[in-house]
DNA sequence: GGAAATGTCTACCAAATGGTAGAGAAATTT
DNA sequence: AAATTTCTCTACCATTTGGTAGACATTTCC
């Protein structure tokens, strides 16, 4: 079946263009002329706009949903699970900085497709919700809201991401020894910011 | 004059468009709609759509300036100096969350605009980080990368913003209380992320 | 080899989009 | 009061948009 690989290169540059231009600012002329074929073919393998925009998540999301289960695995606890799942979708996001780019899209309040789609996000969330809340109940992690920590672990992520990108864009092609580095300094800012307050605070 | 309260009028409805459905997902047509006047109205006071949108940036930028003038005015240092501004732009984005849903569209890397446009966010951007990079020499906050801490600093305070208009949409009025909440617990991870290191580590 | 399914294309279409030209009302200036 | 400027509108227009109908080729099945 030579077509399933024609559908297959319409969900990767799908992808890009939903991540890179947003939902409205994606078209599918753009997207057949991107691929090199027409907009019909696009059509016969997605009903749709949306129906292409809803297979490109439900895609996406097994992505981000591997990671988090391959992280997970690792059977560590507190700061260190936490620094497993970050560095996992760390590689994710600079191997395929696109899927982060689409979480964007997804997440904005107003999405044309957030309340449908934001469901395939919100199990990803909610796990790793819970997770923080555990982690917090055992002393291993700062307490705090858990909604709120997560927002920011993924905001920063996701902003970091977002300014390798733009380096990208810009022209400056990032080194592997400056991603490197900025990873690290994530990790010393959330594990700052996370672990637990110390036994006895030394007033000054 | 009459008109210059059709001009102000338009600048605040595109600001809210522009940062809730982006540039290519607002029409000058359905802004028009909303407005109850007809797109040439619009078009009579910006020439184009882009010049709008130019228009909109450049008055939200003014906002922002006018909160970090105001909030580096305090005469603060370190922490409380960042508690200030971090303050001042949180109450910025309770009350004009349109303004943040902006930046976050000019912010994005393949923004039809941002070229052009990062510019006037530039300057904001420079300045606090000059801002941080002091503070650091000074060893009033913990070391690390400047340019990447600003980000999680902003991705922290929009991330939070975000969350709180989400919950708006879906119909939950945030309450006062909520409100103060939230964002006592966004600075309580943002003075431990940033807080010098401890004179003396204890081990475990 | 013929029939049927599969996959890509050409030919259209109605609606929406950003934008132009200019009429007409209201205020301002002279 | 006449002339001019300011402001909003109606009437169009070319292009782009997502989407339909169906021709045509290729593969698969019998």
């Amino acid at each position: 079946m030579a077509g399933s690989d024609t559908r297959r290169r319409i969900l990767d540059t799908a992808l890009a263009a939903f991540g890179r231009d947003g939902y409205a600012g994606t078209s599918l002329d753009g997207l057949a002329a991107e691929l090199g074929i027409r907009k019909q073919t696009i059509l016969y393998w997605f009903p749709s706009k949306l129906d292409l925009f809803e297979a490109v998540v439900d895609d996406a999301a097994v992505d981000l949903a591997d990671a988090f289960d391959e992280a997970a695995a690792s059977g560590l606890a507190g700061l260190d699970q936490v620094q497993a799942i970050v560095d996992r979708v760390f590689r994710l996001a600079v191997h395929r900085p696109q899927v982060l780019g689409l979480v964007r899209e997804v997440t904005r309040p107003e999405s044309p497709t957030a309340s449908r789609l934001g469901a395939r996000i919100r199990p990803l969330y909610d796990r790793a919700r819970d997770f923080l809340t555990r982690e917090m109940e055992a002393g291993r992690i700062r307490r705090s809201d858990p909604a709120m920590l997560l927002l920011s672990l993924y905001s920063a992520v996701v902003g970091m991401v977002t300014e390798l990108e733009v380096q990208r864009t810009v022209g400056f092609e990032p080194t592997l020894r400056s991603t490197v580095m900025r990873r690290r300094e994530l990790m010393r800012f959330l594990r700052a910011a996370l672990a637990p307050e110390p036994p006895a605070p030394a007033g000054p």
